[in-house]
DNA sequence: CCCCGATAGTAAGATGATCTAATAATCAGA
DNA sequence: TCTGATTATTAGATCATCTTACTATCGGGG
């Protein structure tokens, strides 16, 4: 925790100077989404997938673990991607182990895709780390910092998507 | 201001219970991420380009700000493309009236892309009131707040950075 | 001064993920 | 039971990327 400094291409940041000027919290956010996106690409490296699936087979674990099935036209939607997309999405997805097509109990034109065992250990293993280490950093801010850090992301949120208000009337 | 709630599919978050749980974060710094992407995608649609090719002419506007120039090498380099894609990618640029080759003024082998006055415009009208939006907000916080904001973003920068020292040592 | 390895951009052809349009099966309500 | 809506699939096109091969240029060591 005492390190000196992120050195990332744009955007420094000293943790013992008191004074983060606000570009500096704008470039640390940029920061941030690009270590994001950084670190996606290590997980489609390592697991050798797209973009799209990756994140297809992330939506498949989450709502399995809400309890919810997934049908093909539920991932089209989520996805923004057509239905015929999703068909050769999840021939992928099933050819290479990560999904099963399973019938749906009660609809005969549709499916339900699970995700398969194999895929969620993979998944937990490449990204539970991080995330144990992400809880950590939360857990450890005080209430009212939590308070603080929840308005601003919050905000942030807010500030991004009123651009879709005024822009795009369709 | 007062607004009572964001619903976002996944993620609630109600500004007057002062209680952020830390999964309550982890939740609001998802659905900005994916408030982002939608935003980026938004601008993608208005201004008829692909994602690299948005943050292609993005960074040639950064660059350009900075006073620097920018080679087809190093786009290839930010983008993690080929240089063969980045003959591709420059060509629609032109194109499309967002950038112009100019011969570099020592080295014949290589040219420089400059972005267009256009296009300038057009990303400042687009990303502009946005950009002020967050400036507003994080200006807004105090001193104290905005040192906390900016030790979270640095801490899950490196939570996410941390992964790639353990998991890849190529 | 000239060669030669390194660097830069481009062309050609292949691959992969998406799209639209058309089709077939099934559902649900009048 | 028909009929319009919903769902998945196939076929064919498009688009951005890749690899490989090529040409032009640079810059340093004989």
């Amino acid at each position: 925790m005492a390190l000196p400094t992120h050195d990332a291409a744009s955007g420094y940041w000293y943790p013992d100077s008191e004074g983060a000027s606000t570009v500096d919290v704008l470039n640390l956010l940029r920061r941030y989404r690009s270590a994001e996106t950084a670190m996606r690409a290590r997980t489609r490296a390592s697991m050798r997938m797209n973009e799209t699936d990756l994140m297809a087979l992330r939506y498949l674990l989450r709502e399995q673990h809400a309890g919810r099935a997934v049908r093909p036209v539920d991932l089209a939607r989520h996805l923004h991607i057509s239905t015929a997309s999703v068909t050769t999405l999840v021939d992928r997805l099933v050819r290479d182990g990560h999904a099963l097509r399973e019938p749906h109990p009660t609809d005969r034109r549709t499916q339900i895709v699970v995700p398969t065992k194999h895929s969620d250990d993979e998944v937990r293993a490449t990204l539970g780390p991080m995330h144990q280490r992400m809880l950590n950093l939360v857990d450890g801010l005080s209430e009212h910092d939590r308070a603080v850090v929840a308005r601003f992301l919050d905000g942030m949120t807010a500030a991004v998507e009123e651009a879709a208000v005024h822009d795009k009337p369709e």
